[in-house]
DNA sequence: TAATTAATGCAAAAGACTTGCATTTAAAGC
DNA sequence: GCTTTAAATGCAAGTCTTTTGCATTAATTA
């Protein structure tokens, strides 16, 4: 799943988002989103910041990566290991998604599947809150690992 | 939802567990066993060295949660802080279950309610893997927070 | 009751993430 | 383009959760 096609967009898509704020679009943060872009995957901050190498430190990238979420061009994930993991968002068909995870290999599987949007609306209601969202991952043994 | 009418089910099923395999049935695993049954959701394992004040040592009690989690009497959630947080596993209806959290102040409600089973075992085929389980929660803002 | 070895507790470390502060730099004004 | 100014960066140092090494304690087994 190659979001590349999506840099464009999303470089334009910060630029306006930011403009409104009185924040800048400076050199790390483009380079994290051109980055993210290129990933099949969610990545660490860690990865980040030594993909990046010398063009952003790593607590640059954490404070990017959280000030992107908080602009909703990032989403983070949590696949249990104490390490966030950050997903461009784009705005296609493919946009919300979940992983399958080897708890061997760790190997990483896009999952597009996901439950009836209804149970969410309807635990929402049922319980008076409201932007009700989840975080759902399948973990497991890869074929690889099953033998090993 | 309380747990407490488990306990003894659950001491034994330790007892039973833990024979086989060359482990010895402690005084801080009791205690952690017999506070997590009186928990309505999941708790940290820094709360728990703290209810069991002087009985358990942090680091005995992370130790114990992880070996307890490998013998499926105790299951592990994530509820994006940082934080891994507990939960007995115990065998009635119930057992399997999600959770819905305040985003503001952190409230957590137990959900029942999940999807069909044939998803995951659908996923499970597609990609080759087996054992596979997941980590489902939701995240929204209570009642109380809304209007605050 | 003694012998054995798993489990504990302490201290110290590892790892993810955050914060304070001086410096740099994007962008708005001249 | 040049100056201004406040946001963003990078470094050092800190916090917080979780892990590890090692000597000591205590649960099981004989």
């Amino acid at each position: 799943m190659a979001h590349s096609h999506s840099n464009e967009h999303d470089l334009m898509d910060l630029r306006a988002k930011l403009r409104g704020k009185d924040r800048r679009i400076t050199k790390p943060r483009e380079e994290i989103l051109e980055l993210l872009g290129k990933e099949d995957h969610p990545i660490s901050a860690k990865i980040i910041h030594e993909k990046l190498e010398g063009s952003c430190n790593l607590v640059t990238a954490y404070r990017s990566l959280k000030m992107l979420e908080s602009m909703n061009l990032v989403k983070r994930f949590d696949f249990g290991d104490n390490t966030a993991r950050f997903e461009l968002i784009c705005c296609n068909d493919k946009a919300h998604h979940h992983h399958l995870i080897c708890n061997d290999c760790r190997t990483v599987v896009e999952i597009e599947e996901c439950f009836d949007p209804k149970m969410e609306s309807r635990i929402a209601q049922k319980h008076g809150f409201r932007n009700v969202t989840h975080q759902l991952e399948f973990f497991g043994l890869c074929s690889s690992c099953q033998t090993a």
